[in-house]
DNA sequence: AGAGCCTGATTAAACGATTAATCAAACGCA
DNA sequence: TGCGTTTGATTAATCGTTTAATCAGGCTCT
């Protein structure tokens, strides 16, 4: 019933070669003093028994895991493949496991899914915070991925800088009226958004917003946005704050026989799965998960490292903000004269 | 430096009661012989002062870590969200934890993956294979979630019938040529599904095959797919092997100024996240990923809790497949008369 | 030559939980 | 009363690793 592992372990090696568990250790750690010798046949030796360490023994002696927990607001979201495979592989690199939680439900699940890490004795955490959250520092150190206008975010996509760029790409193509789609005003990333969108607008450039989930409240789940009345009112680029309402928008256009980009332009952010094979391809500002994955999980095993005592800390990074790189592709074009905007609108109304 | 845990231990309950460690963990576990009295007052205590036990303490004595493996093709996948949140929630009913390994890249960093779990000391893991990849049991139990054409599957959606599905939803709205549209001809479960397609036509429909893989080898990634000539040609229905192609063809053919589902229809498999909320919204089959995992995780645990010895095993589960169910939405609806096509025909060539 | 100092190894004590073995007391019963 | 059994608790070993403390030689230096 014990199960002991298959196998073998340090004393096996160690009585194997004649000599004691500590030496072994110690070489193949290399942090005790073994002559050179000895250590590269101990060294051979086991790898030639494929010694594996276990995870279990090590843990319990030096209190430290070598996992990290990864906490999702969602894990159905789109983005989380990304997240998670960026997270996974510098994780990786650094010899940490990563073990996932999914907050799905409300706020109280997150609270659950963190406290089902921290009981599983993770090192350290990363938290992508359900919107409008504030993550209490507990029982470990903590790295928050959300936004840089969120207390306590520890580095993020700069979303601001990515709206601008977007409302540069825009202005450069001629358009007037913007158009900006979100989905939930409570989300700081989709405020950051907007607002780089809007700060980045050319002189007589304007812009409107309109958030999905309050037009669901009223018109359901999966209603029309009403955007063909809003190109006939003269909108001629619809800047989504994620290429899920993108997707959504560009379909809905096309539905109603307005052409993109022919008549009007549609951007999206995140760069998705779907954005480069749809037809038109979208227009996107992607975050550069790799780079941010690595500086949070950089920025977690430092403090995990440095501070022996386990306390409940929001780490910072140096850098707090990765720029984000806009896609261009085929879904924005230059804008449509505003006489022919016109026509359009007397035709629609 | 040591950074004993924070947190109480069995001893500290054990002493500041005046009784044994012993008697604490036989208490708490309600393994051994304690009185009620007793061990009602230490569950007490223990829940006063917040103990958590040590995983790796436990994990040590037992040879049990009480943690999962989640090996994933390519974490990218736009399936993926649904799997691990599935397997998540199946696996922390049971209290178990997941650790994710992405195995992106080659048929080597699967392998490669799964040693770095075991190295972890998972206690089993749930493997969705790459494709064309033959799952070599190694140092624990596995489940593996492919299809049922696969050797060595343990439980997958039944593609084959969800194939059926489609297909008579189609026949029964009276289209003739099915155009399928799958990715790679050398996945197992696209294979399924357009086998269970072209077995539930009914008399007097035809189906053609085409693979987008194939065509971008020579056309280029992105390329169109040239769905407007095949609807010339007299297709009046195009079935994606997954919800991804759907929404290639989708827009391809709105692109083209096709109506869906008004000339064609178009329909997907797996009830991705953007199926709902596109225009037209997508008809598609849905796995029942709860299910699923529920049925691998079930059988995983009870592999491992039957063998003590660690074996590497491929589990098998009573059912090996779970029903797809056909979602129906607006992509797919009743086929044009043969004629009308036959003028399209003429006007598109 | 003896004191002191490296060098290269060993000893032994943790870490925290589980569990078989043991033990003391109480109880039942002839 | 005395023997066997049950109950309720303790003792102690064990899982595998790390690491501080110790130790035996060989070496240098005065």
């Amino acid at each position: 019933m014990a199960s002991s592992r298959p196998g073998p372990n340090l004393s096996r090696i160690a009585t194997s070669l004649g000599v004691s568990v500590a030496t072994v250790s110690n070489a193949l750690s290399g942090k005790g003093r073994v002559s050179e010798q000895l250590a590269e046949k101990i060294r051979e030796h086991a790898a030639e028994l494929g010694y594996i360490p276990s995870q279990a023994g090590r843990a319990l002696r030096t209190g430290r895991s070598g996992v990290l927990g990864l906490v999702l607001p969602d894990i159905a979201n789109p983005l989380f493949p990304k997240i998670a495979q960026a997270i996974e592989f510098a994780a990786k690199s650094a010899d940490y496991g990563v073990l996932i939680a999914d907050s799905r439900g409300d706020v109280t699940a997150q609270t659950e899914a963190i406290n089902r890490l921290i009981e599983r004795g993770v090192d350290g955490m990363v938290v992508v915070p359900r919107r409008a959250t504030r993550i209490s520092a507990s029982s470990c150190p903590v790295a928050v991925i959300d936004t840089a206008s969120t207390p306590g975010n520890t580095v993020a996509a700069d979303h601001w800088q990515g709206g601008q760029q977007i409302a540069a790409h825009l202005a450069g193509l001629g358009h007037k009226r913007i158009l900006i789609i979100g989905n939930n005003p409570e989300s700081n990333v989709q405020n950051d958004r907007a607002g780089g969108i809007r700060s980045g607008l050319a002189k007589g450039m304007s812009s409107e917003m309109l958030w999905i989930e309050r037009l669901e409240q009223t018109a359901g789940p999966g209603c029309r946005l009403g955007l063909a009345r809003k190109a006939a009112e003269g909108f001629t680029a619809f800047a989504a704050l994620s290429d899920l309402q993108a997707l959504r928008a560009l379909t809905e256009l096309q539905q109603e026989g307005i052409n993109v980009p022919a008549d009007v332009s549609v951007t999206g952010f995140d760069d998705l799965i779907w954005s480069p094979v749809v037809t038109p391809a979208l227009t996107t500002a992607r975050m550069d998960m790799d780079r941010i994955a690595e500086i949070a999980i950089s920025a977690l095993l430092k403090t995990i490292l440095e501070s022996g005592t386990r306390e409940g800390v929001i780490v910072t990074a140096e850098t707090d903000r990765v720029p984000m790189q806009l896609i261009v592709r085929q879904s924005s074009g230059p804008a449509r004269p505003a006489k022919e905007n016109l026509t359009d609108g007397e035709l629609a109304t």
